[in-house]
RNA sequence: GCCAAAGUGGCGGAACUGGUAGACGCGCUGGACUCAAAAUCCAGUGGGUGCAAACUCGUGUGGGUUCGAGUCCCACCUUUGGUACCA
């Protein structure tokens, strides 16, 4: 009989459907495994190669683990809401919904043809009122706990796509070739800040690469200074300045405040009002990128006005400048030059006086020191002195001494800012919030709010969602008055933030999720998916998850507690796949070539799951072997019954096997699927030199293939006469004695040079390896007129002589 | 600029806590089977010298530690990812 993959995938995929096999257990004896991929966004282009290499790592892990005894929750679902698909309306007045549906019926039917086991009946769409409807309450949620608030913010406004986008996107559509402008809108805001701490610190806790961890706390920026109050000369009111570094106050020549500060205008003496003016009105102009764009020469003007410096009572210049930034700390710093690169910038530029306080080891005339290891000089007053002390003990003085004049204050600031939460889109779960006429706002009384059909998707003028032109949907009157629906639909990280929880319990209509199954099935233990969602994604979903967890709607502090990163698959020509490039293997195309089997096994088989590599279609013939090979080990190709034997294994190929299982079973919990099939391969090529087909020894390695290539093994497996399913079946136990070698070959080195080996019993005497070694033919002739400096033994491994000539 | 990771045959990649570099696969060369081909199987395959036995060089570059370094240390080069005036 012959290896007809096609038939045989498709048989076992309707067979699997039909039993519903692939169930999430509930049996209360059996620990618990919840295994999650990042679920996709439904694009028109189809699912390619790169797509596929997470989805397949997870589905191996939820077959294993099944086989280890563990009930598995392994779903997916579809983050549906998203530009695209509203482009697309715009573009030709397809409704979104008929797109996405389309999308997903198209997506699911390939990850079916892989032959993945997720619960389908647990399949969710971030669309479907019944889901975003919870979306929809934890928003509120939100509202109520004085979370989510509404702002004047200047925002990126994306003329092109009349959208407004996160500072995160911005980057991303200018490459696109958009155009981006800041634009004052009225804004819903998340206070993610508020949260700033425990985002930090319970990343400690996290089974997650270090990298990300530190994407993570680099993306929040915690930083620890002090605010310094600067008397103004001719103003009652005090210039308030944040600093990491008050040890180098004593170098403070000059200050700058942003273009943006409440006080810049006022400072200006009138010699300098034009300029002052005219410098804040350029600032106004130019969008955030360009203001800190790359290798930007530093502007800036004097505004005349002069502040005291608290430690020295000198009086410095204040300036304008917009390399400070109004968002952050207070919008205004003092300038050492001596020590910040910037600083030392501005002040060559405007030739501003430069003063060392820190001991540098170069004149910091020429070059700036910004070096914390060394010690405080210059700076000492009647009632305190740092010279001569290093960075902490002097930060810690200078801050204390500063409080207790009242001229500062200790403050922790952070990077991180709040989250823009609204989108001037239709294809978005609706804001539900009521503004009334006397400008009072409540939430909606009953949820979900849905989308009203709409004659066009694009957005009005004034920058609203298509929503707005709805009257009959926008407008209404309850008891309280009558009042205009808010139109601002959410991001798309909105549905994405939560729906690892609606998993669990996809369809309560009572509850977000029954809190028994949570407690059951929280934390997630593995999620898998690509590194671009490092730091936006997994901070906003830890975000929520925080939010629900001080609501008590669950019962963990952070949801994800293992995360990996798969690597990205390059095209053919070692370059990122995209349509432009032309170099996009789409998933069917292999598929119907190869079989789920084959590309499963090729996609693990590439090389280390977290690295980036290069897809090679040539390279798929080698798995095409391998499945051939395990086919003819039960088969002959006119073979009518199965050619297995019911003996038992010689000693060696018994051997071969135990050890297949030990490494096999290591590679899995490691996730290291490259090495564990290069595994499953030697083990085939010795049955097969061997032309064993000895029923123990193939039934071992269906068990541990099953997971990687689940029909080939199922349809071989019932071949061997087993009525129930091979997903259902128990994961084979090595033997420690049988995988262990009773001979091993030592390597035999002179001055570290191999020169030759010999076999010897496992465990032998180090005495008796160096007795062997220098009787090896190959060894002698190299000892020959030596003198024996030392020996090396290495028991079990190897021998090695130092020598020196007579 | 800063932070992180990585550089191994023609290619993808193996190599446990320093211990026989190149597992496994692709590709290539030769052979068997065949009328022929496909499929399959067998043998070989890092560079150099040599008929051969063998010797020698070899894990980005240059140093170092060690009996012994792909693995550890120092300096540098390159690539990838992240970040971009956060005071």
């Amino acid at each position: 009989m012959r290896y007809d993959f096609s038939a045989i995938e498709k048989k076992w995929q309707a067979n699997w459907a039909e039993r519903n096999t692939f169930a999430t257990g509930t049996d209360p004896d059996k620990p618990k495994y919840y295994v999650l991929d990042m679920f996709p966004y439904p694009s028109g282009s189809g699912l390619h190669v790169g797509h596929l290499e997470g989805y397949t790592a997870t589905d191996i892990i939820a077959r294993y683990r099944r086989s280890r005894g563990f009930n598995v929750l392994h779903p997916m679902g579809w983050d549906a809401f998203g530009l695209p698909a509203e482009q697309f309306a715009i573009k030709t007045g397809t409704h979104p919904r008929l797109t996405t549906e389309a999308n997903v019926a198209s997506f699911r039917e390939t990850l079916k043809s892989m032959g993945f086991s997720y619960d389908w009946n647990r399949e969710i769409n971030t669309t479907n009122p019944g889901y975003f409807r919870w979306t929809q309450w934890i928003f509120l949620k939100l509202y109520e706990m004085g979370l989510a608030y509404m702002s004047e913010i200047d925002v990126n406004w994306c003329e092109e796509l009349r959208v407004v986008l996160a500072n995160e996107e911005v980057d991303e559509k200018l490459a696109e070739g958009y155009t981006v402008v800041r634009k004052p809108l009225r804004q819903w805001v998340l206070k993610i800040t508020a949260y700033a701490e425990r985002l930090i610190e319970d990343l400690d806790g996290l089974d997650w690469p270090e990298n990300v961890k530190q994407m993570q706390r680099n993306w929040i920026g915690r930083s620890e200074g002090v605010e310094i109050d600067f008397e103004l000369r001719c103003h009652r009111t005090n210039l308030k300045v944040y600093t990491t570094r008050p040890d180098t106050l004593f170098g403070a020549t000059y200050l700058v405040i942003s273009p943006e500060h409440p006080m810049a205008e006022k400072l200006a003496v009138a010699q300098q009002l034009t300029a002052v003016r005219s410098y804040i009105e350029q600032a106004r102009l130019k969008t955030e990128l360009e203001r800190t764009g790359l290798q930007k020469e530093k502007s800036g003007v004097f505004t005349g006005s002069y502040a005291i410096n608290p430690a020295n009572g000198e009086a410095l210049p204040v300036w304008i400048s917009d390399f400070v930034l109004t968002s952050y700390g207070t919008g205004a710093i003092m300038s050492v030059p001596a020590h910040d690169s910037r600083d030392w910038e501005f002040a060559k530029k405007f030739s501003l006086p430069i003063r060392e306080v820190v001991k540098s080891p170069h004149d910091v005339q020429d070059e700036v020191f910004e070096g914390k290891e060394s010690v405080g000089i210059n700076s000492s007053n009647d009632e305190v002195s740092i010279d001569g002390l290093a960075f902490p003990t002097a930060f810690d003085r200078m801050a204390t001494w500063l409080e207790s004049k009242g001229k500062g204050k200790r403050k922790v600031n952070y990077r991180l800012r709040d989250w823009v939460f609204s989108r001037q889109r239709y294809w978005g779960e609706p804001i539900p919030i009521k503004h009334y006429d006397d400008g009072s706002m409540r939430t909606e009384t009953s949820l979900p709010l849905t989308l009203p059909e709409v004659e066009a998707y694009q957005p009005t003028s004034t920058g609203e969602s298509p929503l707005a032109n709805i009257d009959e949907w926008l407008f209404g009157s309850d008891e309280h008055g009558h009042f205009r629906r808010e139109t601002n639909t959410m991001p798309q990280w909105a549905g994405s933030c939560w729906y690892y929880l609606r998993f669990i319990d996809p369809s309560n209509g009572e509850q977000l999720v029954d809190s028994a199954k949570e407690r059951y099935w929280m934390n997630v233990d593995l999620y898998i998916g690509g590194a671009e969602h490092a730091v936006l994604h997994l901070l906003y979903s830890r975000f929520w998850h925080k939010v629900l967890y001080d609501l008590g709607v669950v019962s963990t502090k952070e949801p994800f507690q293992r995360l990996f990163n798969q690597g990205m698959i390059l095209g053919e020509d070692n370059e990122k796949m995209s349509k432009s490039r032309g170099n996009v293997i789409p998933a069917d195309h292999v598929l119907n070539a190869y079989g789920a089997d084959a590309v499963r096994l090729y996609e693990m088989f590439l090389g280390p799951l977290e690295q980036v590599k290069p897809w090679n279609t040539n390279g798929i013939e080698g798995i095409s072997r391998f499945l051939g090979k395990v086919w003819r080990l039960v088969w002959e190709e006119f073979g009518t019954s199965p050619k297995i034997t019911e003996d038992r294994p010689a000693e060696a190929i018994l051997k071969r096997m135990h050890k297949s299982i030990r490494k096999v079973t290591e590679d899995v919990e490691l996730l290291k699927f490259n090495t564990a099939i290069s595994e499953m391969m030697v083990l085939v090529n010795e049955l097969q030199k061997a032309g064993c087909s000895s029923r123990e020894a193939v039934e071992s390695l269906l068990l541990m293939l099953s997971p990687f290539a689940p029909h080939i093994t199922e349809e071989l497996w019932q071949n061997l006469g087993h009525e129930t399913s091979i997903s259902g079946a128990t994961w084979p136990v090595f033997d420690p004695e049988l995988a262990r070698d009773d001979v091993l070959t030592i390597a035999v080195q002179i001055n570290g040079k191999l020169r030759g080996t010999f076999e010897a019993a496992t465990g032998s005497s180090k005495e008796q390896l160096l007795l062997e070694a220098k009787n090896v033919e190959s060894v002698m002739k190299f000892l020959e007129g030596q003198m024996i400096v030392k020996e090396i033994v290495v028991p079990d491994k190897l021998v090695n002589f130092a020598v020196k000539p007579f």
